[in-house]
DNA sequence: GAACGGTAATGGTTTAACCATTACAACAAA
DNA sequence: TTTGTTGTAATGGTTAAACCATTACCGTTC
């Protein structure tokens, strides 16, 4: 005859009716909520309520909260950062190692390559070999550039991902880096020979891409993945 | 000379606090936070402060709050949830469509299913045959039993994500039946003869990774999928 | 012994006041 | 006129105290 009268914490009806208005498009990525004074009279809370509500959308990563004068809730652009911080969290409560992100790399960035072979324009292959020879150049200069040597590696990676066209597997690089990096800054050292190694690999992997070879993109990819590990494997434990 | 004095959101210093006494594993899962009236003390904050560091911390997935006598901030065991809310969000802002998600899901499976068929023990044999055999059963019976048989699928995926050992496939696969169960719902629908396949599909696969032959069962996963969602292709648009 | 009802502890909400930051306009000095 | 300073007001951030809603527990009553 009756049912459980819904539990309401109000911040949470507050903070469905802004989420449902962003994501039904009728807040854009850059406009502005109105002022919590404001705010508060129209949805009838006070304004602790309100801020409550405010705090678990910044959380969620849907607005953003500038002070001062025409300061206030500026809707955000949807992005990876929330997911990467729960992956980051799970790696730090232990559930997750390097190895098990790196094996999952392989697999991703395997798959990832092969699709890029599959789809890939002349237009990418184009944009792929001008990173390549920035590839090239650090790696002839030695390990000084090391860093630099490994963001253009990553920048290849992301840009692979683009050439899927699939959203999911730029996430997924995003997520991947983001959470893995720490690991490269700690314990990746290579020298010369190793940056050479690698520019092979990646010299290699844009060749099957170009050649359209699926397969051998996916296992020079794989491979490529592996032998980047191995160079910090000695030095983890 | 001087540097530039912190910009302090105060309830941001409460959230890392308590984040990394959970963290650091001083706060176990199950275990209780001070009621707010304590930990405002503790913290020499404001109730409502107190309250808005609470707000993230929960949307963070690290604690849930329990009304009444006894009531209070629990700590949570971390788990895929706020991964898969980030997933979905992404999905409801257009990013993402079932193309995607399908995309990304036939990499996975066929990956995790090419490491089952490396790892898995006789023990994990026995385990998938018995779900096999239920799902068998359900196949027989007909599309009265669809959901019956769509669960055992999917239970099939967990285990074979289980025997790699590593977490991040396991959560892949949380968080893409997650978000990919809405599509299925609604647009999945599978006669007898759709059944049939797909359990076929799956003897195939596990018979693969009995063998421990990786490219066959990586190959026999990677179809598996695309049959699955060619049936509801034809319906999606 | 079981059902009811009171009590107290907890989180949820409101209100009002004040602090901190910022943009901008008004003003003063060069 | 230009430039630098100062005042003002709007915004979010914080505090405080009071009350409401939910719940566990205990004592009373039948």
């Amino acid at each position: 005859m009756f049912k459980a009268a819904k539990q309401t914490r109000i911040f949470q009806d507050v903070v469905e009716q802004i989420q449902e208005t962003i994501l039904e498009g009728k807040l854009m990525p850059g406009e502005m909520l109105p002022s919590e004074r404001e705010l508060k009279e129209v949805l009838q809370v006070s304004r602790g309520t309100l801020r409550e509500a405010l705090r678990v959308l910044e959380q969620k990563g849907l607005i953003e909260i500038k002070l001062g004068v025409g300061g206030g809730a500026v809707v955000q652009d949807i992005s990876y950062d929330q997911i990467n911080e729960s992956l980051a969290l799970l790696i730090r409560y232990q559930k997750v190692s390097l190895q098990h992100l790196t094996e999952f790399r392989v697999g991703v960035e395997g798959r990832v390559s092969a699709l890029a072979a599959e789809r890939s324009t002349p237009a990418d292959v184009i944009h792929l070999k001008s990173l390549l020879e920035q590839a090239r150049q650090f790696a002839e200069k030695g390990s000084d550039f090391q860093k630099a040597f490994v963001e253009v590696d990553k920048h290849i990676h992301l840009s692979l991902a683009e050439i899927t066209g699939n959203p999911v597997y730029i996430s997924m690089h995003h997520t991947v880096h983001d959470n893995i990096d720490q690991y490269y800054e700690t314990f990746l050292v290579m020298k010369q020979r190793e940056m050479a190694e690698n520019f092979t690999d990646l010299a290699s992997i844009i060749d099957a891409v170009e050649r359209k070879n699926t397969d051998e993109a996916r296992q020079l990819a794989e491979a490529h993945v592996l032998r980047f590990n191995h160079y910090m494997e000695s030095r983890e434990m």
